[in-house]
DNA sequence: CTAGTTGCAAAGCATTTGCCTGTGG
DNA sequence: CCACAGGCAAATGCTTTGCAACTAG
């Protein structure tokens, strides 16, 4: 695999790495168009899925929203997030919570969890 | 709103009561087609639709899946589920949890929050 | 009767893919 | 050079909508 270092493909990495959360397909083709303004948005989704499958990029899908996408240095190995109902903006939330299993009725077994909070963030209070 | 009572209408709220978990549009066709061969996945979107304006039904949505759709008095006021990766159903869980504003940064405001829980379902264990 | 509902087909969107040109190494 | 990446446009899959025929009340 030979992952050709192109200017397209460093521009969607500058723009999820400057990001403040999780950007959705659009948000990334608007931010590295500044750079390369040929970047078409097919070139985005190609270009995403390569990096997720490389590891280097992590899908964030929350319930009701369409999928975005971080940086993996950044994301969170647990899939706890914040949304802000005002600005739309995804945060990462760190730290666990114990009683899950709590929830989990006889016979259930659980693997993994993923917990989204709603809200307002600091700057839209 | 008249909410004309029809055969299409009928057989989309007891494909919705006699399921297991939430359904997608395309499950809830295929369940109310044995009643009314002639229904169409536009009915079905169109009175999804109504009905979750009406409140008889809910809206279920988990992160990275389409869709899905429960009668209200089966539905679960918190949104907290469980999807079993085997045979992708949903089910609704019961309790909460606790210390959840744990998660919460400085400067944030909750309101509300939504869990799901993966893993496998007694039946496919 | 007549407003509201339905089926069908076409329109919308987001995402993916085919194809041919362009280019990084 | 030449395999891979990119741009464009067409294809896809899910959902919505316009429209004319139909039906519940």
């Amino acid at each position: 695999m030979p992952e050709t270092l192109t200017a397209q493909r460093v521009a969607i990495e500058a723009a999820l790495e400057s990001a403040v959360g999780p950007l959705s397909p659009r948000a990334v083709l608007e931010a590295a168009r500044r750079e390369v303004p040929s970047l078409c948005l097919a070139t985005v989704y190609r270009t995403l899925k390569k990096m997720v499958a490389a590891g280097s990029v992590s899908m964030v899908e929350l319930a009701g929203q369409p999928p975005r996408y971080e940086s993996s240095q950044i994301a969170n190995p647990h899939r706890h997030h914040f949304l802000c109902d005002a600005c739309d903006t995804v945060f990462d939330l760190h730290g666990c919570v114990e009683d899950l299993r709590q929830l989990l009725p006889r016979g259930f077994r659980m693997n993994s969890h993923d917990i989204t909070l709603h809200g307002q963030c600091p700057n839209c209070r």
